[in-house]
RNA sequence: GCGGGGGUGCCCGAGCUGGCCAAAGGGGACAGGCUUAGGACCUGUUGGCGUAGGCCUACCAGGGUUCGAAUCCCUGCCCCCGCACCA
């Protein structure tokens, strides 16, 4: 732990992080900067890590790189924690106590949001710089900084001029005791309810309507009566001056969005059973008739019904039908004489679907619980798959879906419908207790993502960008087709004001769509008063345009030049349910602003984090903060682990146990370097020198060295830091092991070397993963400056030869051939003779491997004719045996089996416990097992 | 519903441009070494069968293409994620 700190002051004090214009090979990169309302987990750990290790890796490769960092302070979530902690709310005094562990004296301060940000951002960077993070601090700002709402206040008016800012309405989850718009985040219940667009249908009762509210306007050809619940009350409104009959507790609701609704009197719905309404569509009379499942806070609280197709209407008539008491009370005549009506016609299904639907759910009465699932199915069914039937006028055949659009338009133009908004479920509360409803808000300001060319400019910059991993960029073109407009103002938060319209303040996530390019001169503008920010000054810098400034030209220029210098964007990491949104507004943001040389050039998704296989959720809990899990393992194994477990676009799962286990790996690595240095002597590293080692083996270590500098320099180019940490770590260390095993205590020069060089290119593998362990040991064993500055290891192709791996392979298999008759025949072997192929079945191989489609009349043919072996029993069963299993893949090559297996000859007889004898010739053969030996396969005989 | 991604051995998870895949790596379990019995560490085993290095059964289910499929195609079942004004 103290290491990590000190290599953190020492890179501080070095100023090694931070990046400033120099050089041609500059690489940017910046991930998503926090919303500081809480605790740093886990979660965040990994999302931060990834870019950090990129950076790391790419400054050792040479790249000037420059990744920031900075607060997204901007948006409501705060307010509303303040507004909880003022009023004591129990949940959230929890909550903040326990999961983000904010002392008592603290948290009394939480009252202020300003406070809250300003809390956990400082909180985030010392985290942030516990973890190691090679970022530039320097850039920090924060989202409320005045030189910041300059550059958002330039954006905005740059979309403006551009026509792609418009006014409208929108629809809002809206608290009316708080008098604003509700998040779910503010929400006691009914967390992620949508909002529904509905239907609303106009029956005719005397000289007013009864409005029923739908989902499916469609069915309006099959109704039979009309639904309310008379235990509910009822009244009547005046709206556009119709009057309109609906459920009180709608009122509420329907009044937010009908803008001119009036109370007028309350309804007696005892009374209006039983009348007759008009049907909009066909004119027909349908009678009125009590039901108990009618939700009266569910849209207007009326239900037209149609029993051929919803479940809940047909069960409600049978109840009714069955019972003499209500029809009696009501005057009911002749409702035996109701009956269903088809309308949709779906394969499967007869005249009645939903009777069937009752009857395969075995539903008995209106109050089963079951009638949610059978409605629910129906209805999907019927949209998916039904169409209109035919003796629908004007609409037969139709697919249910077009139908249902068609018909509602229709019923519209002619003032027979209407449209209202619902929550999908109810209720909905707010965290001060009081019942959502859905507002519509006015006068809303609007980005244009609708806009067909701006979407064809996005879909451009989509396509020149590298997009990791690359099955997203289907989600990506289907946001930027799908993405409507924007709802980009707001009227509680924190956040720039529009420039036009100060009231609105810019909403979170419009506001930080191209701020990348802010860090490239953040430095600068802290010095720079705001008000001398103004929109020439940023046409200037970002745009290049010759504009007279009130700043002094040449820092103008300066500024100007860094922009140019470090964008575009090369890297832009977030997480992976920002595609829809963040992401997307980020390339539609660019492609309107900037030119297409400044456009990002690529994009990382991230992953989500699981808690010991479960959702990690800071409201419920379930989280382990990162200051925690770097107190316990320290900052190189919780970024080790957190690289290691998952790839970035994967989730990953933190699991202790698993942790435990890394940080123990880790505990190895810098043993082994104790190790191999008391081997070694206390030599520098031979960062630069290249061993050349004679031995089988000492080549083999050296394949596989760069074999894995070659794989885990892959992975790390395509940001699979699982899959580099896998080669660059545990693969390598397999391989180690192998080496030490196989040397046994020959330490020669040449293993000195060859050791001395794996040291070296060892550390610097690792150093992006655990940049502290790598300090320390590269300073330990002599390594010059800082590892995170030293050159990332050089790869020897040359060395990579598939023959020195095979000729390894071999000595493997043997003892594992041995191995194996040993355990079947369970003897334990004096003597275990081992015979190599002779020369003229490699000559047979590789005429094999020479023919196109090699069978074995041609193979014989050919060895016959060229002389190769006399014995043509021997030759015919050799060539079956090559035939069937051998023939894969790539020639490798021949090899010296006899060199190789005397070479390891000490090794084999270790390994099996048993002398060995290796034959050229099967001039000792007692039981003529020599013939079974083939090219990579010697024989063996156990005796 | 729409869109995206998946189902691999006890668990997590790689492989999935077809053959070297009974299938990497980790976790767990078992056995052995070490040690004061423990913890840590090291070694081995972890689908079945087998008296010569082999055979059989396996990568959700069913069908197909192929000399050959975890890998390609079709069908079905199941799971996860996003769907907005919320960062």
């Amino acid at each position: 732990m103290d290491i990590e700190r000190k290599w953190q002051k020492k890179w501080e004090k070095a100023e090694i992080f931070q990046a400033n214009p120099h050089g041609d090979k500059k690489l940017f990169l910046t991930v998503a900067y926090p919303y500081p309302s809480g605790a740093m987990h886990i979660g965040h750990g990994r999302t931060y890590t990834v870019p950090d290790v990129y950076a790391r890796f790419k400054r050792m490769q040479g790249y000037n790189v420059l990744f920031p960092m900075a607060w997204h302070v901007t948006g409501a979530p705060v307010i509303g924690i303040a507004r909880r902690i003022q009023r004591r709310d129990p949940w959230t005094l929890k909550v903040y106590q326990k999961v983000h562990k904010v002392p008592p004296k603290e948290l009394e301060k939480f009252t202020d949001p300003e406070y809250i940000v300003e809390y956990f951002s400082k909180e985030y960077k010392r985290i942030m710089k516990a973890m190691g993070y090679s970022i530039d601090w320097r850039r920090e700002f924060k989202t409320t900084d005045p030189q910041y709402q300059k550059f958002i206040a330039w954006q905005i008016k740059k979309l403006k001029k551009r026509g792609l800012i418009r006014k409208g309405e929108h629809p809002v989850k809206y608290c009316p005791e708080c008098e604003n718009p509700v998040g779910d985040h503010d929400l006691l219940e009914g967390e992620g309810v949508a909002i529904n667009q509905l239907t609303i249908l106009k029956f005719k009762l005397r000289d007013s309507y009864l409005v029923a509210a739908t989902f499916r306007p469609e069915t309006i050809f099959g109704v039979t009566n009309l639904w309310l619940n008379p235990k509910e009350k009822y009244i009547e409104v005046k709206v556009d001056g119709e009057k309109w009959i609906i459920s009180e507790k709608s009122y509420k609701n329907l009044s937010q969005q009908k803008k001119d609704m009036k109370f007028v009197e309350e309804v007696n719905p005892e009374e209006l059973v039983g009348s007759n309404v008009k049907n909009p569509m066909t004119g027909e009379e349908h009678p009125i008739l009590p039901a108990y499942f009618v939700d009266p806070e569910y849209g207007t609280g009326i239900v037209f019904s149609v029993p051929a197709h919803a479940p809940a209407d047909y069960i409600a008539l049978q109840d009714l039908k069955k019972d003499r008491k209500l029809q009696k009370k009501y005057k009911l005549e002749n409702i035996e004489r109701i009956k269903p009506v088809n309308v949709i016609t779906t394969e499967g299904y007869g005249e009645c679907p939903a009777c069937e639907t009752i009857e395969k759910f075995k539903i008995k009465n209106q109050k089963d619980p079951r009638l949610d699932d059978a409605t629910n199915e129906l209805y999907k069914i019927e949209h998916a798959k039904g169409k209109m039937s035919q003796h629908i006028p004007e609409y037969s055949d139709k697919p249910v879906a077009e139908a249902r659009e068609e018909i509602a338009e229709h019923l519209k133009s002619e003032g027979k419908a209407d449209e209202i908004f619902d929550f999908a479920e109810h209720p909905v509360i707010c965290r001060c207790g009081s019942r959502c409803i859905v507002k519509i808000m006015e006068n809303q300001w609007f980005i244009k993502y609708s806009d067909k060319e701006w979407k064809n400019l996005t879909l451009k910059c989509l396509n020149s960008l590298k997009i990791i991993p690359e099955e997203v960029k289907a989600n990506f073109e289907y946001y930027i087709e799908w993405l409507d407009d924007w709802a980009c103002a707001r009227r509680i938060g924190l956040g720039t004001p529009l420039p036009w319209d100060p009231k609105w303040i810019i909403e979170p996530l419009s506001d930080s769509t191209i701020y990348m390019s802010y860090y490239t001169i953040a430095p600068h503008l802290k010095r720079l008063p705001a008000n001398d920010l103004n929109d020439k000054f940023f046409d200037k810098i970002f745009l290049g345009q010759d504009n007279k400034l009130k700043i002094d030209e040449k820092l103008a220029n300066k500024i100007s030049n860094e922009f140019n210098y470090w964008y575009p964007l090369d890297w832009r990491l977030s997480a992976k349910d920002l595609i829809g949104n963040h992401l997307t507004f980020h390339l539609f943001h660019h492609s309107a602003i900037f030119p297409p040389s400044k456009w990002p050039k690529g994009i990382v998704v991230f992953g989500m984090g699981l808690l010991e296989g479960k959702k990690m959720s800071s409201s419920k809990g379930n989280v382990v903060l990162l200051s925690d899990a770097i107190e316990a393992h320290g900052a190189d194994v919780v970024r080790l682990f957190l690289m290691s477990s998952a790839e970035p676009w994967q989730d990953f799962d933190w699991r202790e146990k698993e942790v435990i286990g890394t940080k123990r790996r880790l505990e190895w690595f810098r043993e082994f370097g104790d190790k191999i240095s008391n081997m070694i002597g206390s030599k520098r590293l031979s960062v630069s020198k290249t061993p050349e080692p004679s031995s089988f083996i000492g080549k083999w270590m050296m394949a596989r060295i760069n074999l894995r500098i070659r794989e885990a320099t892959k992975a790390l180019e395509g940001f699979q830091t699982r899959r580099a940490v896998q080669e660059a770590f545990f693969l390598l260390r397999k391989d180690v092991d192998h080496y030490m095993k196989r040397i046994g205590d020959h330490v020669d020069e040449e293993v000195k070397d060859v050791l001395r060089y794996l040291l070296s290119v060892w550390i610097r593998l690792m150093a992006p993963f655990i940049p502290h362990t790598a300090e320390e040991m590269w300073e330990k064993y002599g390594g010059d400056g800082f590892v995170s500055e030293a050159p990332w290891p050089k790869l020897h192709e040359e060395f990579i030869s598939l023959e020195v791996q095979r000729a390894e392979e071999i000595v493997q298999d043997t003892i594992k051939d041995i191995m194996e008759i040993k355990k079947i025949l369970n003897i334990a072997p004096e003597k275990v003779h081992v015979y190599v192929a002779p020369d003229w079945k490699w000559r047979v191989l590789e005429m094999a491997y020479d023919m196109d489609k090699p069978d074995i009349g041609a193979l014989m043919g050919r060895a016959i004719s060229e002389g190769i072996h006399d014995d043509k029993k021997e030759l015919v069963d050799f060539i079956k045996r090559i035939l069937k299993d051998t023939l894969r893949g790539e020639y490798p090559g021949r090899v010296d089996e006899y060199r190789i297996l005397s070479d390891a000859k000490d090794y084999i007889e270790k390994e099996v416990n048993a002398e060995i004898i290796i034959h050229e010739d099967a001039e000792y053969d007692p039981e003529g097992k020599a013939k079974n030996a083939i090219p990579y396969k010697p024989a063996i005989y156990l005796e």
